[in-house]
DNA sequence: TTGCACTTACGAACTTATTCGTAGTATATT
DNA sequence: AATATACTACGAATAAGTTCGTAAGTGCAA
């Protein structure tokens, strides 16, 4: 077991976990692969069930997760916050490809993509409030 | 040599050298590792010349980089655009860390950081734009 | 009780990315 | 001519992440 206070952000595929575990938990590794292999494309091949198991056991051992024994398996739920987590995870990336710029992230992000009307109604919405705070 | 036409997202360190050649290029090793050490944070440890010149040989064969010979040294520049990388390297973190959702992506970004006014303005006008081209 | 189904634990192989030492070559300096 | 300096090439070591086989435990059904 590691005791350390800090996680570290989530590689990959610990990022695949979490967000079957954000939308749903706690659950078994059983779950949360058969839900791994559900969203998979075309492209990736399945994820066996001991690759998945041994993953959440590291992330149990990170801190990255949190676990109870009922019945004889293990169920599992995040110990890291949706937020907290994504926040990391974009740090990360402006760094490494936006030469710290986040907002350069954010105007590629829109440019780029085809944003929902409705979507760029919430984002309209969350820079109104972000304005009326700054003031 | 690699002959592939499409080149595939490019590594951390890959995008740090990127970084250095969008601004200015072509350039030298000898430049672009000069430059990635004054760049570097107090936590991370100077990088060595023989260390970029391998990734950057390995960027060459991947076709992210093309190089001329001046004078006995080669110099360096960019095979792919800042913008078709960096919305490669969104595309995957939104798959990875926001469920395929780039708006989502946008909002966390925006929620979570101390986003300037200035940058705000730009960001309200580039959707104004969109919003033009979807009526 | 034997065997099947299902579970956890974990070492080890494999893959990918990064780092670095060393060799080779050419030019400049003494 | 010998030495120092600056460069490229490249194999090999290291590090990090992922995958998987196998062992071992437990309950349940035949």
């Amino acid at each position: 077991m590691n005791e350390n206070l800090i996680t570290p952000v989530p590689t990959d595929a610990e990022l695949d976990i979490l967000q079957v575990l954000w939308e749903k938990s706690p659950e078994t590794v059983r779950f949360v692969n058969d839900e791994l292999n559900k969203r998979r494309t075309a492209s990736d091949k399945e994820v066996g069930y001991t690759t998945t198991l041994k993953i959440m056991q590291l992330m149990l051992d990170k801190g990255l997760l949190t676990r109870d024994i009922v019945e004889r398996s293990h169920i599992y739920k995040p110990a890291v916050s949706q937020e907290v987590t994504q926040n990391q995870v974009i740090r990360e990336v402006v760094d490494t490809a936006f030469g710290g710029s986040a907002s350069s992230l954010v105007m590629r992000a829109l440019g780029s993509g085809s944003t929902k009307p409705e979507d760029l109604e919430k984002i309209k919405a969350l820079i109104r409030e972000i304005e009326e705070g700054q003031k």
